[in-house]
DNA sequence: GCTCAACCATTGACTCCCTCAAGTATCGTA
DNA sequence: TACGATACTTGAGGGAGTCAATGGTTGAGC
């Protein structure tokens, strides 16, 4: 619509995208909801399944340390994870799941991607075909720069 | 891992998609700071191609009717959309985007294209095939159900 | 025409998420 | 040992989201 016909399909391609990522969070949201977790809980759980100080943590969630203390701190009360401190440096906790949250964990992970199965119909597509559109999204830059 | 080798592939799909999802998210999220919005308002913004009622739209969002009402205040203060009576039924408000906030909701159309792009390598990519896949997601069920 | 249930939107109370600015404790180094 | 960095926490403040309750409006039955 806007130049010429070069970028025809980029518009589409977007929307696409767009569509299919609301359909995902949709998808978390409700096994969240069902755990009576917030998202943000769930994405905890799904990036805890190997152990990581606050700081590593924050980082990989690119937002502010003090919103990680949150996190944690309510995800503590919730009985899912722990502070271990640091055995070679005291300023430092490593977050780590109690048995509690490893078995959410797993329990989660296997509702997500069987309410993704149903709401994307992944079951019927060719998982090679889509594997290797989604790895060639994924591998274009390491590091998720936005632009 | 699990059980057989039927779905020896799935895992992978569902991490792929997640990972994808992230990073569209972390595009949304950087192009709405650029503008200083938050991701919510600008998927207002991207809603509201086509004036709806506040109804109307939090059935689309599935959320409830009162967030509406403080996320449209905020665009409203905003000066980015307004509340328009609606003739034929007077309890009804119909939100239609003021020019500023078409003209934003373009330019950000505009930007989140060219981030997705560079983020995701998609001008790379086969739009064809990418497409295929997407469209096949997109298509499995038409209503967002989750399970 | 009048009444009453249903409906649209809003308000208030509450929680979570998130950021920024300060503060505390610890580490490493000079 | 003193000092600048680092890891985490705290507090203030605002957006997002839910629920329950309220006011104005509509529509259907009597």
């Amino acid at each position: 619509m806007s130049d010429g016909q070069g970028d025809a399909g980029l518009e589409d391609v977007v929307d696409g995208l767009l569509e299919v990522t609301s359909r995902v969070h949709h998808v978390v949201c409700s096994v969240a909801a069902r755990h009576d977790l917030t998202p943000q809980q769930l994405e905890l759980l799904r990036m805890l399944a190997v152990p990581v100080s606050m700081r590593a943590f924050a980082e990989e969630l690119s937002c502010d340390p003090s919103n990680v203390t949150g996190l944690v701190d309510r995800a503590e009360r919730l009985g899912l994870v722990e502070r271990v401190p640091d055995q070679s440096d005291r300023r430092v906790r490593i977050l780590k799941l109690t048995t509690k949250g490893r078995n959410l964990r797993s329990t989660i992970n296997q509702e997500v991607a069987r309410s993704l199965t149903n709401a994307l119909g992944l079951s019927t597509d060719d998982h090679a075909k889509v594997m290797s559109v989604l790895a060639a999204m994924t591998s274009a830059t390491k590091p998720p720069r936005t632009d």
